[in-house]
DNA sequence: CTAAACTTTCAGAAATTTCTGAAATCATAG
DNA sequence: CTATGATTTCAGAAATTTCTGAAAGTTTAG
């Protein structure tokens, strides 16, 4: 199969930015492949389109598949598997942000948990207060986000691009809602 | 200088998963200790708690510079630098954030809009019609992710912290703000 | 069951990233 | 200016990640 040079440009650039966004070249080069292109296809074609071997093809598809960013279907008289993305792109950025979430918040999330347990219980070399305390800065950001990004993937799609439309224009809302709660956060007058 | 061995895992944990936030291990690991460490510590310091050589703590603090997530300062009668976190965790949080604005969201929206001012000109092979729809979708969220990326950076502490612990709630406070200003918003009632 | 069509696996090759340490550079006290 | 104490640079070594392609595994038509 034959990109057109804006389609490639796109898929390439994609290829590039994977090691940014947590994943290899061609895992990010067969994902925005899927994602223009409307109808199924098969792993022979991608790795002809895209110059990689065959195998390589199936390990991208297996990561892919763990992210759920992929699904497979079957044709009619035809052994061959056929892929595409397995949703909306709203529906993959949910996928993205949730694997994201897993991967770069909940593990050190369990690690600062570990840490707090085991600062309880006593012995010679404790960590200082002051590390503590960071520790339990960061635990707290990340528990918070963590649970944004649940939120977040939890919520319908319209809401979700009110919520995003709104930008900044949410501190607006949150002055109101301090308003009709009377108020009692102990916010900033800056 | 001796880390306890719950600093230490702290510390070698995000040499870990720094790969996974975009630098890497010694990065991770200096940055985890000057977090956690309340006094700024020279180069030679950090190289020899952490085992690694002075010329790669003098790149990994170099990178930490162009993060921003370092000072420097002089003591009186000692020619060597002394680093420290340049921030709370919070000024440190929107640090990361913003930079992680610029190097995973801002060259694709580069790319996509060359891409878009492309398929405007004439020309023989034009991406498919439906490529160039899921290309303004990626456009139009990663826009939006990036404005609220910034909106975040630029919001006093105080307010970030109402609206971080609002989570989900943030979709009641939409319901209020819908119903104050008229409720013209076209949202779904799933 | 068998064979053909297809997919997955995985050992090692290739590419890329990270790290070391010696040399070059820089800054300051004297 | 010079010598000393420090930092930075960078070529190549080491470690890690990615990729290939042949072999093993799986599925299904007949």
């Amino acid at each position: 199969m034959e990109l057109d040079s804006r389609t490639e440009q796109f898929v390439m650039h994609f290829g590039e930015m994977g090691s940014r966004w947590g994943f290899n070249r061609t895992v990010g080069q067969i994902f925005a492949l899927l994602v223009i292109q409307e109808e199924a296809i098969s792993a022979d074609d991608i790795a002809a389109t895209l110059h990689v071997s065959r195998g390589n093809v199936s390990m991208a598809l297996k990561e892919l598949s763990s992210w759920q960013l992929v699904r497979s279907k079957r044709l009619p008289n035809d052994r061959k598997d056929y892929y595409s993305a397995s949703g909306s792109i709203w529906q993959l950025a949910m996928k993205v942000i949730e694997e994201r979430r897993k991967r770069e918040l909940e593990p050190t999330l369990s690690v600062l948990r570990d840490i707090f347990l085991d600062s309880k219980t006593p012995s010679h070399n404790k960590p200082q207060n002051y590390a503590l305390e960071q520790m339990k800065e960061i635990h707290d950001l990340l528990e918070t986000s963590s649970r944004w990004s649940q939120d977040l993937a939890a919520m319908p799609e319209s809401q979700l691009r009110t919520l995003m439309k709104l930008g900044s224009g949410v501190s607006k809302i949150i002055d109101i809602k301090d308003a009709l709660t009377g108020g009692s956060a102990k916010r900033s007058k800056a």
